[in-house]
DNA sequence: CGAGTTTGACCGGCGC
DNA sequence: GCGCCGGTCAAACTCG
């Protein structure tokens, strides 16, 4: 993207193969916008100083390139993308004596040789630089990626762990070694199914999310077990048939009142109905496109479309289709005031691996699940209600008054509004959308959206800088990626964002215990009391 | 011909 | 009990 305009070819030269390519070096200036606005300034300042004869002024050109560049250091330190070459300081001295000495044409071309032996050196070094960060990104990247996924599967087993803990008591020993079979892809799980669950079970519980397998394996087990699948929102042949069914059931009859069933079988009850909960969270996403829907990397299948109250416009229902089973689903409608807003809202978390593209977007809306679920499963409203709680903390710092908590909707909503340009220009100041529109692209809400989402969760994801193209558009590892870096790392916005992002991540266990942040612009409420 | 989309029917929850 | 509404199903249809 950014062509440096010097040339990389190397020899001793003739004059006048030299002077043709001097007459290239312009020609490749003139091309890169990097240095055009400071050519030009150039030329207006040191017309009248320019004392070289006119049949050697091509020869200089390169020197008052350079030497503009040494003023537009000054000028443009807040403008320019650093990529990272000291080409400056080298040449400096020799620019001031080439250009105010006046020496001999065959000492500037010396000079101007050693310059480009110089300068290719110096290339050349910025490029192994960039090559050893480029693999210091990566395996940063990668582990990451693995203490995550560890972290996840720690808190998993912790999670298994208490389970079968309250269950050991009632299972027998067969049971129990069935239940953590089940259990571990209920949520979060971005891993490959489970090889234990046999195709059979795959292929007749209809939606095949593994809350269902936890179920029906439940109701083999404990009677008292079948109780809960029946309350479950997901039945067998249907997941997904009665929504409402757990706020209504837990949330006012003796499932959740901690009376009735015992102990040991309420921790049961108010894990599954956590679990429903989770699986019902919604993360709904605001933002404007003209596209029929976001592409956020996953494979969807259209499955019905309604008329909403209210509303023009149709709602689409999709369906995660990269998996036979998938228990993802979203809704995508656009809004009645304003039809250029897109809103898809997400639903459950997927079962399956997802391609990188996509992983943005489904660790959003898992890390959405997880606070509605960590929030509906304390008695108070600190959890959920308190926005110092995990999502608000790490999304906010750079997208703050852009996450809403809402209770009107039948479920714990968290909406992503990045539409409203008004919050802090929050869309115009994201360093990741500016370069988008730097970039042309013209579908950039699509490709940018689920990044800039989980910019402070998933900082690090490798997905990053892939949320900068289209996912049709694989990423060019080069010149992009250098390009996304100069782009992201210029903006002073980043720094800021960066920064608060990892402030609050770290000090988020200490700032839990204020009751206001900053980011008190995340409207909560009491979500769904019922639960 | 298979995969995806369309669209009317169906189901269950909710309010009156 | 009835109607409204959101959500889903599944046959028909379209498309590559």
């Amino acid at each position: 993207m950014f062509r440096f305009p010097v040339s990389l070819g190397g020899g001793p030269r003739d004059n006048t193969t030299q002077s043709d390519e001097q007459h290239h070096h312009r020609a490749v200036v003139d091309e890169v916008d990097f240095f055009r606005s400071a050519e030009k300034r150039d030329r207006v300042t040191r017309d009248e100083q320019n004392i070289i004869a006119a049949d050697e002024t091509h020869k200089v050109h390169v020197k008052r390139e350079i030497n503009s560049r040494v003023d537009d250091r000054e000028d443009r330190s807040t403008d320019h993308i650093n990529i990272g070459l000291n080409l400056l300081t080298a040449n400096t001295g020799s620019d001031e004596s080439m250009v105010d000495d006046g020496l001999s044409v065959d000492m500037e071309e010396k000079r101007t040789k050693c310059e480009n032996v110089q300068l290719r050196e110096e290339l050349k070094k910025a490029s192994e630089d960039n090559q050893r960060l480029k693999e210091m990104l990566s395996q940063t990247t990668n582990n990451f990626n693995s203490l995550q996924m560890q972290l996840v599967a720690v808190m998993r087993q912790q999670e298994d762990h208490h389970h079968l803990a309250t269950t050991e008591n009632k299972d027998n020993a067969k049971n129990r070694h069935e239940v953590p079979e089940m259990v571990p892809r209920q949520f979060i799980d971005l891993g490959p199914p489970s090889d234990e669950v046999s195709s059979e079970e795959r292929t007749t519980v209809r939606s095949g999310s593994p809350q269902s397998l936890l179920e029906k394996s439940s109701s083999r087990q404990n009677g008292k077990r079948v109780l809960v699948r029946e309350e479950s929102p997901e039945t067998e042949s249907n997941g997904w048939r009665n929504p409402y069914k757990i706020p209504k059931h837990h949330g006012s009859s003796s499932n959740c009142g901690g009376n009735g069933n015992g102990n040991g079988n309420n921790n049961v009850i108010e894990q599954s109905a956590a679990e429903a909960t989770m699986r019902k969270a919604r993360v709904s996403v605001r933002a404007r496109s003209e596209a029929p829907m976001l592409s956020d990397g996953c494979q969807w299948r259209k499955y019905g479309q309604k008329m909403a109250k209210g509303n023009p416009c149709p709602r689409a229902y999709y369906r995660c289709t990269m998996v036979n089973g998938c228990p993802v689903r979203k809704q995508v409608q656009r809004c009645a005031e304003d039809r250029t807003i897109l809103i898809t809202t997400y639903e459950g978390n997927h079962n399956h691996p997802l391609p990188p593209a996509a992983m943005s977007m489904a660790s959003t809306t898992t890390a959405a699940a997880s606070m509605l679920l960590s929030g509906s499963t304390m008695s108070s409203q600190d959890g959920l209600m308190n926005p110092t709680n995990l999502l608000a903390r790490t999304i906010l710092p750079c997208s703050s008054s852009m996450a809403t908590i809402s209770a009107s909707a039948p479920f714990p909503t968290i909406t992503l509004d990045l539409t409203d340009s008004s919050n802090g220009n929050n869309l115009t100041n994201n360093p990741l959308m500016q370069f988008s529109q730097r970039s042309g692209f013209a579908e950039l809400n699509q490709s940018v959206l689920p990044h800039m989402m989980g910019q402070a969760l998933y900082y690090n994801q490798q997905s990053k800088f892939s949320g900068l193209h289209m996912p049709s558009q694989p990423l060019n590892a080069g010149e992009n990626v250098s390009a996304a870096t100069a782009a992201i790392a210029s903006n002073p916005n980043f720094a800021a964002a960066l920064a608060a992002a990892i402030t609050s991540i770290i000090n988020g266990s200490n700032n839990q215990q204020n009751g206001n942040n900053s980011n008190s612009n995340v409207t909560t409420s009491n979500v769904d009391t019922r639960q």
